[in-house]
DNA sequence: AAGTTACTCAACCAAATGGTTGACAAAAGC
DNA sequence: GCTTTTGTCAACCATTTGGTTGAGTAACTT
């Protein structure tokens, strides 16, 4: 159920308020007044934005008027993933790289074809 | 607008489904059918997924019915704007860490307390 | 202990999301 | 050229999301 957790990150993310929030954590914790002043939205509203973050374990509290602070780790997890298939991506496309290469050389010449043939 | 597109990168992500989508075409290109296959959803909701994924730039096609290819430039991205909160915090940390390892130097002990009312 | 301040919960609303089915459009195959 | 296959568009539905306001609760202040 790490699928789940991957989910709620991404999708906690997806707003840009709380992308907003994130950023302005990474430099300093701050209470959720502090953080709300910002936005002309409720106060409310950015409380539930923090619980979005807070239940995607991107961001955490030791009491109710605690500053919240960012959980950075959680940041390990996304690169993790992306990490995997971006470097399998690009393994593909070395791999196709060099067949292009290869189909290069080959082809085009008399001779070349003829090599084919005679494998 | 670039806030916009990091939204729907991280939108599209947010989907367990899209996520395997991206992960299988890490591995190879394939046609909006093969891919819609494995899923027990309609072949229109897996359409509709890919469409997510397009309009995010994280996929592209030269045609209606050419294989699907994974864009993974649009990993940069994501990747740019994590590190850059990530290394962010993780320096406060080191700060924080610093700072506690100089009170721990210097309170605990009546030596320390003189060396810092000397400085 | 009482009063204020800071925050959350609940109910509600509009818009977006992920799914469905049915009709249509575009490519391939014959 | 006609038919079949493959994919998309449209309309609809249920659920989720991001916002509101109003009432309640928890934690500092005095």
């Amino acid at each position: 159920m790490s699928e789940d957790r991957l989910s709620r990150v991404f999708a906690a993310l997806a707003d840009p308020t709380r992308r907003d929030l994130v950023a302005r954590l990474s430099s300093a914790d701050a209470t959720v007044g502090e953080l709300a002043a910002p936005y002309d939205v409720s106060l409310q509203a950015v409380s539930k934005h923090l619980k979005v973050l807070e239940d995607a374990g991107l961001v955490s509290r030791e009491s109710r008027r605690a500053p919240v602070r960012l959980e950075a780790e959680v940041f390990d997890l996304m690169t993790k993933w992306i990490d995997r298939y971006q470097q399998q991506a690009e393994e593909r496309y070395r791999r196709l790289d060099a067949l292009l290469d290869e189909m290069q050389d080959s082809t085009p010449t008399r001779e070349s074809s003829r090599e084919q043939d005679a494998s």
